[in-house]
DNA sequence: CATTCCAAGACGATCGGTCATATTGTAGTA
DNA sequence: TACTACAATATGACCGATCGTCTTGGAATG
């Protein structure tokens, strides 16, 4: 037998310290010290872990977009699984913007802000961003068409598009509440897209 | 006359520097030294014009907010005149994207990318960005008022909840075009909010 | 000369990243 | 079981570069 692996839980607690401080004060804004601090995990320790900085990213971002996406889709046939597929939606993105506000609007969605602030910059980051959207729309989508079949979304229009249209009105929205502190406008906007928008006629 | 004004020019040659650098690497990712290399300001004149980063970026996003707005208003009231309101909304996004897309998403919406960036860091550049969202939104407030009336728009709902929303679905289709490095996804979203979405039934 | 403006460069801090060394656990040998 | 040799890992000093800011001194104007 080799010897141990390097500890999994200290590279599982740099990856969660990163999540907390991306999120807070972007790519540029974070750095790698603040975050070994965090977890009392010494400057040197940091590249035994991972190649660069860039990449100890691009993994963040994956691993954050699972995770999000876990805990969405756990809902979704748990706790929420008798409600319809627009009750759920509202409640997920009530519930996001919710956690957003307790954090006084010092985080938000980290593939939107990553997404902004880099994915002109790093390729490899640009790479696990596109295929984390895809992740994301693939699972809109699927809702989408429940939605339809169910007659609660407009037919006319193909779910993947509404897919992409919510999406996106999603991270507009995360956007706008960043620029006023407040969630208030979000939930009008979210709102407006499921309930009337997106509503069949 | 007192001394000649120190050079406006100059200054004014710094806020477009620093319009180009931060809509390209951030605010984090754009040092003052890189602005001042570009326009030739050596490095210790730069608190001569400006009393921090902070407060320089702040009157950046004044200055692109009001240029850039201004620019659209000037097309809606000259070369598009003609347009109805939905086709001069269209003509804009288009151009907009077209923009991006030959400085090769290197850079996009300058608003959207501080207010995801730094509205929660800086209560100075939050309150500039929430101001200048408003001055956009009363902008398609009118537009949205007018496309109601000719019968493009549906007029079910209030021309300014219209505008919140398609304000979010801009800014998350720039999110989009950066993440997938391609203009198509974020066409396909404009066009589907303003001619399917929005449109009047 | 008095005053105002601008330039130069130093400031300490921090950036991402590297490296030689110390420490540790394992495998092999006896 | 005891010891050694070896390799994997942990570490923090260190690198050059750059960060935002400030002090200082000179130049130009009245």
């Amino acid at each position: 037998m080799s010897r141990p692996r390097r500890s999994e839980h200290v590279r599982e607690s740099l990856i969660q310290a990163g999540i907390e401080q991306l999120s807070a004060h972007g790519y540029h804004g974070t750095g790698i010290k603040q975050i070994l601090d965090q977890v009392g995990v010494p400057k040197g320790s940091f590249y035994n872990f991972f190649g660069s900085k860039e990449a100890f990213v691009a993994e963040i971002i994956e691993h954050y977009s699972h995770g999000y996406l876990g805990q969405v889709k756990e809902y979704v046939e748990g706790a929420g699984k008798d409600l319809s597929p627009v009750n759920q939606l509202t409640f997920i993105y009530r519930y996001s913007l919710d956690q957003y506000k307790q954090a006084d609007f010092k985080q938000s969605c980290l593939i939107g802000s990553m997404a902004a602030e880099i994915s002109a910059e790093s390729a490899m980051c640009r790479t696990v961003l596109e295929k984390t959207l895809k992740e994301w729309r693939v699972f809109f989508t699927l809702m989408f068409e429940k939605a339809q079949e169910s007659g609660e979304i407009r037919g006319d229009i193909s779910a993947r598009a509404l897919s992409e249209a919510y999406w996106a009105a999603w991270e507009g929205a995360l956007i706008i509440m960043k620029m006023s502190a407040d969630t208030k406008p979000a939930i009008r906007i979210m709102d407006l897209m499921l309930q009337t928008l997106l509503k069949a006629p």
